[in-house]
DNA sequence: TGAGAACAACTCACTCTGAGAATAACCCCA
DNA sequence: TGGGGTTATTCTCAGAGTGAGTTGTTCTCA
C-alpha cells in the first residue's frame, strides 16, 4: 500500500476522542505586586469558579497560536500590546478525570506581561480580573489550575535567574530600580540595591543605556535615574542567582 | 468557550478528532558515548524510518504512565531496571501537519537511563537500537523527531547543571571519575579532574560515600577509587555550571 | 532651607573558580 | 621484580565574583 492509499483509507475517528486545550498562566506586576490573570467560568463544570484563560485548540491552529489567541481574547489586547508579552510553553496536564466531562489534555503556557489595562474589554468570556497572587491561597480554582499556577510561578522565578525576561514586565524604558523591583516582587524578598546595580550592568546584553534619565527624581526624593532598555541577550552569563534559600529542595 | 464546551459535554465525537501520543527521548551512556533509543517504524507513514519510541495515550492512562509504558515496552525492561530510570516531561509538539494522517499532539518525555541491555527483547515494535548520538546527524528521523531530540539534549545538558541527575546514568555505586565521565560525555568536553572532584564533594547532597573503594585500580593504572552513591538532594546548590561557552546564545 | 530618600560608585573581606602541581597508589610490561 | 606510565586525591595560588556597608550627590517634600 502506498502512502497515498494508506492516508486515504485512514479513519481518524477510529481513535478514542481526546480534547486538547491550552491554558495560560499570565503574570504581570501591578502596583508593586505580582498579579495573575483569571476568568470566571460561566458554565458547568466548575461554574462560577475562577480559572485560567484557555480553551480548545482549533483544528488547524498551532499550539502557540492557540495560546496567543486565548490570551488576546481574554485581555482584549491587540497585536501592538501583545507584542511585548513573552509567551512560552510551560507543561502539559492530562491526568484522566481532571475534567469531569471527558478526557482533556491541556497544554499550559506561561506569559510575562507588562502592566496591562484591565482585562475583559469586549471579550466573549464573562468576567476577567487581575488577581494579586497574595490573594490566591484563599481562592479555589477550577480543574487542576492551582497546580498549573504553582508550576508556572516556579518556572517564572527560575527564568529570572538566567534570562532577561524580567524586562518583559516593564515598559520600553526602565531604570535599574524598576528592574530590581521586578526581581524583588517575583522572588518575594529584597535585594541589595548596590550589588544588584553592579551585577545588572556587568552582565553582557541584559540592558543597554538609552542615554536619557528620568524627568524627575523619585516621588520621595532622590536624583534622576538613568534609563535603560532591554539588551539583546537571550541567556544571562553569568546568571543572576537567587540568594540561597537554605535547603532549597533537599 | 460556551457552546463549544456544551457540545463537547454531550458528544465528544462532535469534536474534530485529535490524537494524543507520547514520545520518549531516552538517553544512556554506552562505551563512553551518549546513545539514544530509537525504533524502526514498520508502517506508514514514515515506514522504515527510525523514530522515537512512543504511541497513543490510552483512554484512562495518565501521561506519565503512558511514557513509562512505552519506554518499558520498547526497552523490554521490567520494573526492576526501570526503577532507576529518570523520566520527566519535556515539551509538547502539536503543529498541524506534523503527522500526515491527522492532527496529533505529542507529549514528549525525556529519560535518563543507566547502561541498559540491548533493547527490543520481545516487544511488538520491530527493530530497536541504541544509536550513538554522534551518528544522529546522518540519519533522518520520522515526523519532527529530530527537533524533539535536539530539545531533549539541550534540556539534558542543562539539567546536569542544577540537579543530581547525572547519577541516573550510573549504577548504584560509582566513583567520582565515573561521574565526571558522565558530565564530559553529555556536555561534550573535558573537565578539570581536580576541580570537579573538589566541587562534587562540596555540593551538599550530591553524593555520599559508601566507605568502600573499587576492587582494583583503573585498567591503565592508578590507585583504587572511593565509591559513592547518589545523595538525597533534588537540586544542587551551588550548581555545577558548564564552562562558559562564549556567547552562549546572544 | 533642612531632612530624608535614593541613584550611583566605591571599598573590603570573603568565597568560589580555573589552572597547575604534588603525592601516592596501582597497572602493565620488560 | 623494577620502572614507567596512569590515575585518584589533595594542595596551592591568583583572579573573579559576591555580600555588606559607606560615601557623594541629586532631588522631593515640608
Amino acid at each position: 500500500m502506498s502512502e497515498e492509499q494508506y492516508l486515504a483509507a485512514y479513519d481518524p475517528r477510529a481513535y478514542p476522542a481526546v480534547a486538547v486545550t491550552v491554558d495560560v498562566v499570565t503574570l504581570t506586576i501591578r502596583e508593586g505586586a505580582l498579579h495573575l490573570l483569571l476568568v470566571r467560568r460561566a458554565e458547568q463544570p466548575y461554574a462560577d469558579f475562577w480559572a485560567l484563560p484557555g480553551g480548545f485548540v482549533r483544528p488547524a491552529e498551532d499550539l502557540d497560536a492557540a495560546a496567543g489567541r486565548e490570551l488576546a481574547e481574554e485581555t482584549g489586547l491587540g497585536g501592538e500590546d501583545l507584542h511585548r508579552v513573552h509567551l512560552e510553553q510551560l507543561a502539559s496536564y492530562g491526568t484522566p478525570g481532571r475534567d469531569p466531562r471527558m478526557r482533556v489534555v491541556s497544554i499550559a503556557y506561561l506569559a510575562f506581561a507588562p502592566d496591562l489595562p484591565e482585562p475583559s474589554a469586549g471579550t466573549d468570556a464573562g468576567e476577567a480580573e487581575w488577581l494579586p497572587l497574595a490573594a490566591l491561597p484563599s481562592r479555589r480554582l477550577a480543574f487542576d489550575h492551582e497546580r498549573i499556577v504553582a508550576d508556572g510561578l516556579e518556572r517564572a522565578r527560575a527564568k529570572l535567574e538566567y534570562t532577561p525576561l524580567a524586562t518583559r514586565f516593564l515598559g520600553e524604558e526602565f531604570t535599574i530600580a524598576d528592574l530590581r523591583a521586578v526581581y524583588e516582587t517575583v522572588w518575594g524578598h529584597p535585594l541589595h540595591a548596590g550589588n544588584f546595580h553592579r551585577k545588572v550592568l556587568s552582565v553582557p546584553g541584559l540592558v543597554e543605556s538609552t542615554g536619557a534619565t528620568t524627568e524627575h527624581g523619585g516621588p520621595r526624593g532622590g536624583p534622576r535615574a538613568r534609563l535603560y532598555r532591554a539588551g539583546d541577550a537571550r541567556l544571562l552569563h553569568p546568571a543572576l542567582l537567587r540568594p540561597a534559600t537554605e535547603e532549597t529542595a533537599r
